[in-house]
RNA sequence: GGGGGCAUAGCUCAGUUGGUCAGAGCGCUUGCUUGACAUGCAAGAGGUCACAGGUUCAAGUCCCGUUGUUCCCACCA
């Protein structure tokens, strides 16, 4: 083994080894059970960020557990095409070239977009696998793969057949820069400080006015009424007349509708139709004309008049400008509002009334939520599933059509000559309704997130009847951050459940953001996004991996911090330095199983608590509490293992006692090769590097059998015992580092035990460890002679002449503070065992535990009086 | 308007069926070239677990309220 840690001679190596010996692909194997993860395939748009890195971090670590485990584990890695992302990238990148979308035309841009794909997916991929990651990289699968394009075109029809997919003209969310439509859940809401501006309507026939206020003055060419409420006493009496809409001199008439809300602006209310969700509601009830007047790219169209051509914005000014001019505008407001914005480039949305596809969510969510109301698929953590309810509950038709070309083209047909709509598995040759032969397919692709709704089954082989289906579907669980339950989550769950008539997943794990230092989201327009690729070349991957785990809860942001991952780091030093040490101290020996050697206390505690490791990290990982299960392993490692057990083992391993010396290496290897596997799934790349060190192993270790929990090796009441020598130990430490005594200074120790002899045995351990020379058993403290430092312990009670060192005054301040501590011990065991709700109500254990405790703790006192009265 | 989250040591955060739960990392203090590691070892200091109630034999842990903070959803023009 080398000497430093140097994670860069290995990882790659070992990742190149691991994916070439086949051991990530998972065969279905029916005498395993299997264990199925689809990962959240990343976008081709870019990069590897944290935020990934995290959620393959911990994909990774479950997965290679299953697989320890015994489970058929697969993992099954893909790319997103990412539609209107991808679309906007490509479309910057044109223009940096002076090129334009409609230069090139629809196949030569899709010519782009697939050489964009071929550049970038492998190049993601690249990048996960400098983490670790160990999915199935022969499954790869990409959203516009042939087969997921089958599965689209299945689930298209299939639902347009049974009328949950249909076409009609609705108001959407038009976004002017990426001109398409765009689904409720990609438009984001932000508040803007804007204006309100109140615009007085004439009435017709009369000298009086109504005075309107709006946000977009410049949608009154759309103007097809205004509102106000039946009930306001001020406007009641107008209804049924008209205004005359200014600058277009039209009349349009007052109507009267509870939308309109008294309480607001003037309480009277202009109604667009064409560019208002609520207005068009209220021209449904009015039966009022809609009327655009704006054009697809934000600028205004014919129906602006003079304006037309114009920017929105333009627009707007010059019309206040000539309201203002014509002696219609009151007055300006200042007023703050949520404005949405395009979930992609950011520009404002406009709500326009068009012609797009939608999926009818009714019948398709209430299966959805009943499946997660009877657990079918478990949120983790649970307050996730309100989130989901609340969406789901309130969700309103979901708008697939986007008016881009990089996609899965809507699979419907126009017949030029009778009108057909044509919708079918496969492409029609002619219109079966007429027979003509001029057909033209939608222009329109579908949201990307339709083609990732199906991403469970359609990787799969959906809509065949594979034998993977049967086999890995319905998945075990989805890694995922709580920012994508609207866009995927939910829409997994419903399209699961529609087409194959299973949930996709068994259980979803949310997890947070990785922040910044500071707590900010990580983003580009901050420049504070950290490159995971260069934490990686700086301290290696499994660092990285670990400081994304650690200290992190189930749904929970998280910041990201070079201090942190630096202190994983130092984990990893560790580790390599402790096996280091095992390993060497191994060699030229032959390293006896654990059956053949006679183990000394030291040696079963550490197995003990080895077991109990296993046992709760396995729980905890069975809970996908992975943070606490790194803990776990952090402390056992560090503390237990490295500070403790390895130092306890020096006596014996520079002794001259060869069955001591047995012992001591084979516990060395059985412990360091069991952390080595129950840390595998956290830190591949490390582990994997020392256990080829390991002596007596063979080959990665990934493929090993995870550590199970042995009740044989508990050893439970030795365990416990052995602690009376840490005590020991902790206690000659802690006296002389308070008396100022160098720790190299050897000095005697007197004890009054009634385990003398387990004392005895350890009397090595607690020299080296605590710098003792020899250890006097005495049968009570007058023997131990003048300036000795008492101290009381369950395991007996320790004497050590201090000689000068040791004031008088000092040590009855000590002892008198440790009478404390003991007092107060006992007045709380006390009170609990005379509280008579206590000893009738809580568990019998533990009530034996707290009266055990209270004897104890009345020994120890007696002891502790007796020496203040002896100073 | 509706729904969450968070509030624990100077800082960043764990603490999941209520019973050694008051913890970790970093920082701080004091020692230490202790034959794997100074990327280290040892010994320490430091918290009324936001505030006020309640349930319980027992509450960071469950319930109600208050305050602060933050996020999501809805979108009054």
């Amino acid at each position: 083994m080398e000497k430093k840690y140097n994670p860069k001679s290995f990882e790659d190596r070992l990742y190149a080894e691991w994916e070439k010996s086949g051991c990530f692909k998972a065969v279905r194997d029916d005498d395993k059970v299997p264990f199925t993860i689809v990962m959240p395939p990343p976008n081709i748009t870019g990069q590897l960020h944290m935020g990934h890195a995290m959620d393959e971090t911990m994909q990774d670590t479950i997965i290679r557990f299953k697989r320890m485990q015994g489970y058929c584990a697969l993992w099954l890695p893909g790319t997103d095409h990412a539609s209107i992302a991808t679309e906007v990238k490509i479309v910057e990148e044109l223009k940096k070239e002076g090129l334009s979308k409609e230069s090139l035309g629809r196949e030569g841009f899709l010519k782009r977009a697939w050489e964009w794909k071929d550049k970038y997916a492998g190049r993601i991929c690249d990048q996960l696998k400098k983490l670790g990651s160990s999915c199935d990289w022969s499954r790869l699968t990409f959203t516009m793969d042939k087969k997921c394009s089958r599965a689209v075109r299945e689930v298209f029809v299939n639902l347009y057949d049974k009328k949950l997919i249909y076409r009609g003209s609705r108001i959407i969310n038009w976004c002017p820069d990426c001109k398409t439509a765009l689904s409720d859940a990609e438009v984001e809401y932000a508040e803007e400080s804007g204006s309100l501006w109140h615009i007085s309507y004439p009435i017709e026939g009369s000298d009086e006015c109504l005075t309107v206020a709006t946000t977009r003055p410049e949608t009154m060419f759309g103007d097809t009424a205004v509102a106000v409420n039946p009930k306001d006493k001020r406007y009641a009496k107008y209804i049924g007349k008209n205004v005359i809409l200014p600058v277009v001199n039209k009349p349009i008439p007052i109507v009267g509708d509870e939308h309109a809300d008294m309480e607001f602006g003037t309480g009277v209310v202009k109604i667009t139709p064409a560019h208002d969700p609520n207005d068009f509601e209220v021209g449904l009830r009015h039966n009022l004309p809609v009327v655009r007047v704006m054009n697809d790219d934000g600028t205004m169209n014919a129906n602006a008049g003079k304006y037309e051509g114009m920017d929105r914005y333009e627009c707007r000014k010059a019309l206040v400008k000539e309201l203002e001019e014509g002696g219609y505008l009151v007055k300006i407001q200042q007023h703050n509002h949520n404005v949405g914005h395009c979930y992609r480039c950011n520009s404002t949305v406009e709500p326009i009334v068009s012609k797009q596809w939608f999926v009818k969510m009714d019948e398709l969510a209430r299966p959805a939520i009943n499946a997660v109301m009877d657990k079918k698929v478990t949120f983790v953590p649970e307050r996730f599933a309100k989130t989901y309810y609340n969406w789901m509950e309130n969700v309103k038709d979901w708008c697939i059509s986007r008016q881009l070309w990089w996609g899965h083209r809507i699979p419907v047909w126009y017949c030029a000559d009778c009108g057909a709509e044509i919708c079918e598995k496969t492409d029609p040759e002619v219109c079966p309704v007429c027979g003509s032969k001029n057909l033209s397919q939608d222009e329109d692709v579908l949201d990307t997130w339709f083609s990732s709704a199906l991403w469970p089954f359609s990787t799969l082989g959906f809509p065949e009847d594979t034998s993977d289906l049967e086999y890995f579907y319905p998945t075990d669980v989805l890694v995922t951050g709580y920012d994508i339950i609207f866009f995927w989550v939910a829409r997994m769950i419903f399209s699961g459940l529609e087409h194959m008539r299973k949930v996709p997943f068994r259980d979803v794990l949310m997890h947070g953001l990785v922040r910044d230092e500071k707590g900010r989201k990580m983003s580009k327009s901050l420049g504070n996004g950290v490159d995971p690729l260069e934490v990686i070349d700086k301290y290696g991957a499994d660092s990285l991996r670990f400081s994304l785990l650690q200290g992190v809860a189930p749904g929970n942001d998280t910041r990201y911090s070079d201090a942190k991952v630096e202190a994983c780091a130092n984990f990893m030093n560790k580790i390599w330095n402790a096996s280091r040490f095992v390993i060497s101290g191994a060699e030229g020996r032959k390293v006896k199983p654990l059956s053949e050697v006679k183990l000394c206390a030291a040696d079963k505690w550490i197995i003990s608590r080895l077991q109990a490791v296993i046992r709760d990290v396995t729980l905890t990982l069975n809970k996908y509490e992975l943070g606490v299960a790194c803990q776990i392993l952090y402390d056992f490692t560090w503390s237990d293992f490295c500070d403790w057990y390895i130092e306890l083992s020096k006596p014996a391993l520079y002794g001259d006692d060869e069955g001591r010396k047995d012992a001591a290496i084979s516990v060395l290897v059985f412990v360091l090769e069991n952390t080595l596997k129950l840390l595998h799934p956290f830190i591949p790349f490390i582990t994997d590097e020392i256990y080829r060190y390991v002596p007596g192993t063979e080959g990665t270790i990934m493929t090993k059998d995870y550590p199970r929990y042995n009740s044989k090796l508990a050893y439970k009441k030795d365990a416990l015992a052995f602690e009376g020598i840490m005590d020991i130990i902790k206690s000659v430490r802690a006296v002389k580092a308070e008396l100022g005594c160098a720790p190299s200074r050897k000095v005697s120790l007197y004890m009054v035990t009634e385990n003398r002899r387990l004392v005895s045995a350890n009397v090595d351990c607690i020299s080296k460890l605590s710098g003792v020379k020899e250890i006097n058993f005495i049968e009570n403290s007058s023997e131990a002679g003048e300036k000795s430092v008492a101290k009381v312990l369950h395991i007996g009670t320790l004497y050590i002449p201090m000689g000068e060192l040791v004031d008088i005054e000092k040590e009855r301040e000590r002892l008198e503070g440790e009478l404390e501590k003991v007092m107060s011990e006992i007045r709380r065991a006390d009170g609990k065992l005379n509280n008579t709700g206590f000893m009738m109500k809580a568990p019998k254990k533990l009530v034996d535990e707290e009266r055990a405790k209270l004897d104890k703790y009345i020994a120890m006192r007696e002891k502790i009086l007796e020496q203040l009265k002896n100073l």
